[in-house]
DNA sequence: CCGTATCCATTCTGATACTG
DNA sequence: CAGTATCAGAATGGATACGG
């Protein structure tokens, strides 16, 4: 893992600084005197918040729910199904379970016949709607380049340098 | 797909709002009343940005790959590889490439003996990076509650509410 | 209505071996 | 050094059937 601190197995090594909050140290080769930052978990546990954030954004659905919830407040079950639309009934309840465990959404079961469970952001998965939003947001601009760039890249498989 | 427009099955469709650029629409089903929003793809072709995005943060790899080599500026293959720690020379390859079919990073190869390949961002690489921060600072903030969640919330199954 | 359980297909990933 | 090829196992996701 990111997070298995082997130490250094390659040459001398160099704390540096802090960037945005992740923890990075420089490593010098011996050998080559080549350099390169490498990332640092700094929760000593095995815990790495950079790669656990990203498994979950990972999950084919984690994030579309996350954003339909965050348009509509309050849902119910059915109506996260409806709309996001190709969600399966079990990828539904998985991923719901998944997020409600990370306390980024919340479940309230009322005990009715018949049954009626309603989700909804808590503060926290509020929080992280912004930088959803965000990348949403850089996909949105970009993709129609993006297109672009994917149908010539697939010939020139040849050159000096790709762009 | 959240992409292809089956139109609206249940009831009379409304245009909403935009929200932060993508588009919603609120169906309000005939017989419970029932309303929510839908995301609605804008781009009538089938492809859909938000999905795009997430599917590429989705491999496990490339937002690791890009935040070395913002870090780095420019990493050849084997440093890249040792910065991460634990990413084989398969999936490295296969990420870079990805990568680089998207415009994100640039490949530029020395011809010379042993040979030498150098990655770096491009523009458009570099412009992604600050929404993966972000996610990055979100995540090491609330890493510390999310795991205390997790742990309390693996015996709470049968609560009225989660919390 | 809101799940759970089971099974199966597909995709992703890592290990290993080999090449210009 | 920087790949490619092949294969096997793991992880993920979908279809279906059933239950409280």
């Amino acid at each position: 893992m990111f997070c298995k601190n082997k130490q250094c197995l390659l040459g001398k090594q160099e704390r540096t600084y802090k960037l945005d909050s992740y923890i990075d140290v420089t490593i010098i080769e011996k050998q080559t005197n080549r350099k390169y930052k490498k990332m640092q978990n700094f929760h000593p546990t095995g815990v790495c918040p950079i790669r656990d954030i990203l498994s979950h954004l990972s999950s084919k659905w984690a994030t579309l729910i996350l954003i339909t919830l965050n348009a509509n407040k309050t849902m119910r079950f059915s109506d996260i199904q409806k709309s996001i639309g190709d969600i399966s009934q079990r990828m539904l309840t998985v991923t719901l379970r998944s997020l409600e465990t990370d306390g980024l959404i919340s479940r309230k079961i009322y005990a009715e016949i018949p049954p009626r469970v309603e989700y909804k952001l808590t503060e926290r998965g509020y929080s992280l709607i912004p930088h959803i939003e965000g990348l949403v947001n850089w996909a949105i601009e970009n993709m129609p380049m993006i297109m672009k760039n994917r149908k010539t890249n697939k010939l020139t498989t040849n050159g000096q340098e790709s762009f």
